[in-house]
DNA sequence: AGTCCACAGGAAGGGCAGGCGA
DNA sequence: TCGCCTGCCCTTCCTGTGGACT
């Protein structure tokens, strides 16, 4: 190892943290005690699970609402409560939380359902078995402990949009295939419309309950950070004026509890690397602005080569001028980008495909738009400050060896 | 009112890789 | 080793779209 690695190391070993009382308590991750402003919520996911104590089977729930509105938090704080509850007594309750999202955990019917059987002890090959026989494992499980099992499948709309609601129709209707045990599903969404495009009977089965999660208004959100701060920050290290405008900015963006906490997290770490005594509102201003960057280049970095082309392609064409890029315009130049760093060219659909994907990352911004009898196209622009431009480029740059 | 354009985007399926059980 | 299964990336084919133009 590098001399220079060792000494940075040793240095933060070493290095007494002036601000930080507790990191982790300023993360999203992070369970309190207390989860102030969602009684109401808590409240009524707990007597939905109830029964489960005495051996019933809870309702099915689904749980909506915008992005940190405390959705994952609450049901994760009710899952742990009932799990200990039922410690105490005869019915063995178990709660399993799935993330939807995990790519290579959850993202298709078969992981899933490997994935629950391994949770509950019962390892599954990666790959190779019919998704029945999975299934079966699944079930042989369950029964053989006569477990209540509660799932939490959290971004449940990830993967009804990869596979269908067929999946969480059979899913809904696992207690039919069981003898003894009895499996509950909490799903939770960010997408308000997510029940909508639901089969009728998936969804009757799944919102036996429902609960929305409104967000947090300002004030909410000065309570939940300033509930954290005195968790993780030492006393009388943050300007009076930081909480306000970490819990303005976020709710702005919906009441994004989540978005609150990584700038009051982020304003605090570069104080301390900036050897600030304080946090103040210009740390925040800074934080605003790494968030944001630190975003978007480490999802640049990732990108697979085909895509880093197509971005590449677009912002040449911005170079050289152009606004409101059509699809059309970015296919020729990519054609371009591919012959000098000798990628093979895939076809437009597929580009199209790779466009919608950069828009949803926030990289650029697409939209449809008709030109009349010129047709229908997408109005393309990047999405980035001048200083996120650059520095993607280099990327770009290296990555391609243009 | 009908035509036309330039795509968007859904559906189906091919080809390949990785992994399993017999 | 072989047949089978899933996942992933991609192509091909097709229908739909919506506003300008005729």
């Amino acid at each position: 190892m590098p001399q220079s690695i060792q000494t940075i190391f040793q240095e933060f070993i070493e290095k007494k943290t002036v601000l930080f009382k507790d990191r982790d308590a300023l993360t999203s991750d992070f369970t309190p005690d207390t989860i102030p402003h969602r009684n109401k919520e808590i409240n009524t996911v707990a007597s939905i699970l109830a029964p489960s104590l005495k051996g019933g089977k809870p309702s099915n729930i689904f749980i909506y609402g915008m992005t940190g509105t405390g959705k994952t938090l609450v049901t994760r704080y009710v899952g742990c409560e009932l799990e200990k509850m039922s410690n105490k007594g005869t019915n063995p309750v178990k709660v399993i939380y799935i993330n939807c999202k995990m790519k290579k955990i959850a993202d298709t019917e078969y992981r899933l359902v490997a994935e629950l059987s391994r949770i509950l002890g019962q390892e599954v090959p990666i790959t190779g078995l019919p998704t029945e026989h999975v299934y079966q494992t699944f079930f042989n499980v369950l029964d053989s402990n006569n477990w209540i099992v509660v799932v939490i499948l959290d971004e449940i709309d990830a993967l009804v949009n990869k596979m269908g609601d067929d999946f969480l129709y059979n899913f809904t209707r696992i207690n039919q295939e069981l003898k003894r045990a009895k499996v509950s599903i909490i799903g939770i969404t960010n997408d308000l419309h997510f029940i909508d495009i639901l089969d009728p009977r998936v969804k009757s089965s799944l919102s036996e309950e429902e609960i929305l999660f409104s967000p947090y208004n300002a004030l909410e959100l000065q309570d939940i950070l300033k509930q954290r701060a005195e968790l993780g920050f030492k006393p009388g290290v943050i300007s009076d004026e930081v909480i306000p405008k970490c819990a303005a900015l976020a709710a702005q963006e919906h009441g994004d509890a989540r978005r609150a906490l990584d700038l009051l997290r982020v304003a605090g770490e570069i104080a301390e690397r900036e050897n600030d005594p304080k946090i103040t509102e210009k740390h925040v201003d800074m934080a605003l602005e790494k968030i944001d960057h630190d975003r978007i280049i480490e999802s640049v970095k990732s990108l697979p080569k085909q895509t880093k082309a197509l971005l590449w392609s677009i912002i040449e064409l911005e170079e050289k001028g152009q606004k409101n890029m059509q699809t059309g315009d970015i296919y020729s130049v990519y054609e371009d980008v591919c012959k000098e760093c000798a990628l093979h060219p895939l076809t437009q659909r597929r580009i199209s495909d790779l466009i919608s994907e950069l828009d949803m990352m926030g990289i650029i911004n697409a939209r449809i738009i008709s030109l009349g009898r010129y047709g229908r196209t997408r109005e393309i622009n990047p999405n980035v400050s001048e200083k996120v431009k650059n520095k993607m480029k280099d990327i770009l740059k290296s990555s391609l060896m243009i």
